[in-house]
DNA sequence: TGACATTCTTAGCCAATCCTAATAATGTTG
DNA sequence: CAACATTATTAGGATTGGCTAAGAATGTCA
C-alpha cells in the first residue's frame, strides 16, 4: 500500500547488518563469502539479503563489489551491538553462563526484547554493580553456588557482609571525589556531578550519563585523549576536557 | 528426507498450543474462532495452524469440531508455559516491568530462550529471593528507585539491613522444622530435606525439589489434600503424605 | 422447518528466508 | 594471456505463516 520503501528489519537482515558491522571492523570490508560463513548460510542467500538491505538503504552494495554499511546501517549495527552486550554481559556476569552459550543466547533475544524490559534490564544489572547489599562479591557467590551444587554458608557470608558494610561506609566518608579522567581502564566509578550544561551534557545525559549512573573506563588513548567507555550498554568516545566535568566516585 | 512426520514446533505454533490449553482450560475446548481473537490473525490462519498440529499430533482436530490438546500437545502446552511464567515473573518480580508488556515479552521470548540460560536464570531467582543480603526487600528498593528516579540512601539500607541480618539469623537459630503440609498457601520455604527415598521424591528431584530449593504453595484443597506448590517453574500436586516427608524451613 | 447469521474451511495470493544447481564474474598463476 | 579456481549471482523451489474472498457447514429463532 505505501510507495515508499519500508526500513522496517526483520530479525534476519539484524544479523546480516550484525555480521556486516563485525567483518568490516576486522577487515574493513565484507565479502559476501565472509558473511555467508558467519551466519552460516549459503552465498545465494547472503546476495538476497544484501539486495534487500541495499534496497533499504543499509548497506553499500553493488554486485560482485565488496560491502560497507551506509550512516543508517552503522547506526542499525550500534544499536543491536549494545541489545545482544547488554543481554551476553547479564547472562555471563550476572547468571554465570559460559560465553558461547551466552553469545548465541544473546543473539537469538536481541531482536524481540521490548525496549522497557531492556532499559530496566541495564538498571538492575547497575544496581547490582553499586548496591553495597550485592556487587561483585554477590554474584560470584551465586555463580559459584550454583557451579559447586553446594548449599549457601550464609552465616559466614552474612559476617563479611556486614563488616565489608563498614568498610565501604567509612571509605566512602574519607573518599575524595574525583572526575572521569582519573579513572584507568577497566575502572567503574558512578557519577555524581555534571559540572557544565551544554550540548555535550545533554547528548551525554540522552545516554545515560546521569547522576548515579555506573561508568567504566574502556580505554584510553596514550595522551589520555580520547577517553572510551561504557554507559548503559553504550560505547562513549569522549574528550578529556569533557571527562574532567565528569566528578565521579570510584567503585 | 525423513519420512517420519516431524514434531518440531515453531514459534508460531507454540503459541497456538498455548492458546489452545488456556482456552481449554476456562471452556472445556476451544473453537476457531477463541484462537484466531486471543492471538489476533484470522480464522483461516487458525484453520491451517490446526491442520499442522493435528497432523504432528498436537490437537485433536476434525473440520467443524472443537479442539482439544493431545496429551504431547498437554506436555507441550506445560513446558511453553512454564518458560513463559518464570520469564514474566523475572520481569515483573525482579525488574519491575508492568504486568502486560511483561507479558508480551515473556510471550515473545519464551521459544528462543537456550535451556542454560532458562534454568540459571530460575536459580538466580531464587538466590535473589532466599539470600539474605538480597530478599524481597531488596528488589523492592530497586524497583522503588527506578520508578522514582530517586538516588538510592544506602546509608538507611545498610543500617537496616544490618538489623535484618541479626535478627533473621537469631531467627533462623530458634525456628523449628516444619514440613512442607505445615504451609499455608502463598507461603514459601526452602526445602532442607527429604525423608523418605522412593520413585515419587526421585520424580520431585526431577523437577528440582532437592535441598536448598525454594517452593511456594499455591493452593491447599479442603481437607489438606492435594497441595498444589510450585518449583522451579512448575506446578506441582503433591499429597499431604508425601509433603509431610519435605523438611523445610519457611521463608 | 426455513431463513438468516455465524463460524469454519478452501483456494489462491504474498512475503520472508532458506536451499540447490546452473551460470557469470573475478582472481590467480604458469 | 589462457586455463583453472574461487566467488558471486541468478533461477527455480520449498517451507512457513500470514492474508482475502468465496463458499460450505452449522446454529438460531420465528
Ligand atoms: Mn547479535
Ligand atoms: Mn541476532
Ligand atoms: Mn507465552
Ligand atoms: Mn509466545
Amino acid at each position: 500500500m505505501d510507495i515508499t520503501e519500508s526500513r522496517q528489519l526483520t530479525a534476519s537482515l539484524e544479523d546480516y547488518i550484525e555480521a556486516i558491522f563485525w567483518i568490516v571492523s576486522a577487515k574493513g570490508a565484507a565479502r559476501a563469502r565472509d558473511i555467508a560463513k558467519r551466519l552460516g548460510v549459503k552465498a545465494s542467500s547472503v546476495t538476497g539479503a544484501l539486495q534487500v538491505l541495499a534496497k533499504k538503504k543499509y548497506v553499500n552494495y553493488a554486485p560482485y563489489e565488496v560491502v560497507t554499511l551506509t550512516s543508517e546501517g552503522l547506526e542499525e549495527a550500534k544499536r543491536i551491538i549494545r541489545m545482544h552486550e547488554v543481554l551476553r554481559d547479564f547472562f555471563v556476569n550476572v547468571l554465570g553462563i559460559k560465553s558461547k552459550i551466552a553469545e548465541e543466547g544473546a543473539c537469538k533475544l536481541e531482536h524481540n526484547i521490548p525496549k522497557p524490559i531492556f532499559d530496566r534490564l541495564i538498571e538492575f544489572m547497575e544496581f547490582i554493580e553499586t548496591c553495597p547489599r550485592a556487587g561483585k562479591y554477590w554474584t560470584d557467590k551465586f555463580i559459584k553456588q550454583c557451579n559447586l551444587k553446594k548449599a549457601r554458608e550464609c552465616e559466614k557470608c552474612i559476617e563479611q557482609s556486614i563488616k565489608s558494610f563498614k568498610k565501604e561506609r567509612t571509605m566512602t566518608q574519607t573518599s575524595r571525589e574525583i572526575t572521569l579522567a582519573d579513572l584507568m581502564p577497566k575502572e567503574k566509578g558512578v557519577v555524581l556531578k555534571m559540572n557544565r550544561r551544554n550540548s555535550v551534557t545533554k547528548r551525554l545525559a540522552d545516554m545515560g550519563v546521569v547522576r548515579g549512573a555506573l561508568i567504566e573506563v574502556e580505554r584510553v588513548a596514550p595522551l589520555g585523549d580520547p577517553i572510551d567507555v561504557k554507559v548503559k550498554g553504550y560505547h562513549l568516545s569522549l574528550r578529556k576536557e569533557e571527562a574532567v566535568n565528569i566528578i565521579i566516585s570510584r567503585g
